[in-house]
DNA sequence: CTAATGACAAACT
DNA sequence: CAGTTTGCCATTA
C-alpha cells in the first residue's frame, strides 16, 4: 500500500488459487502455465507469491505448483521440507532429488486442460 | 515515493 | 552448453 491508488489486491491471487485447486490428481504444472493463463506469462514470480499468501488457503494444493524444470523450489514453504514430495508422491508422481520426474507427463497446462473457449 | 526482495522464466554472454 | 543478467508484477521495508 504505496498510500492509495490500490484496490485490485487478491484478484490475481485469487485466479492463482482457482486454477491451483483445478489441478488434476497426479498433475503439476508450473508457475508460468498459470502466469500465461491469467495473461501474465512474466509474471511467473507473482504466482509464487501468491501460493506465499496461499497459506491461508489449506484448499490450495500448493504442492502441486512447481517451477517449470519440475523441481520443487518451495518446498521449504511447506511445515515440513518433505511434505511437498510426499503429497505428489501420493499422487502417482515420482519425485527424485526434489525434482518430478516425466514432468512432461504429469504437466498440466491449464491454458490447454481448461481450454480457453 | 524509492528501493529491495521474491515458491520464476527467458534471454544473453 | 553452462553460468550470469534482466524482465515481470506485486509486496514489504
Amino acid at each position: 500500500m504505496v498510500t492509495s491508488l490500490n484496490n485490485k489486491n487478491k484478484d490475481f491471487f485469487e485466479q492463482v488459487y482457482e486454477v491451483v485447486k483445478l489441478i488434476p490428481k497426479g498433475r503439476a504444472t508450473s508457475y508460468g502455465a498459470i502466469a500465461n493463463y491469467l495473461g501474465a506469462k512474466r509474471s511467473s514470480r507473482m504466482v509464487g507469491w501468491a501460493m506465499n499468501a496461499a497459506h491461508s488457503n489449506p484448499e490450495i494444493p500448493a504442492h502441486r505448483v512447481v517451477n517449470r524444470n519440475g523441481l520443487l523450489t518451495g518446498k521449504m514453504h511447506f511445515p515440513t521440507p518433505t511434505r511437498m514430495q510426499e503429497s505428489l508422491e501420493s499422487e502417482n508422481i515420482v519425485i527424485e532429488n526434489d525434482q518430478i520426474q516425466d514432468f512432461k507427463t504429469v504437466f498440466w497446462d491449464p491454458s490447454i486442460e481448461l481450454e480457453i473457449s
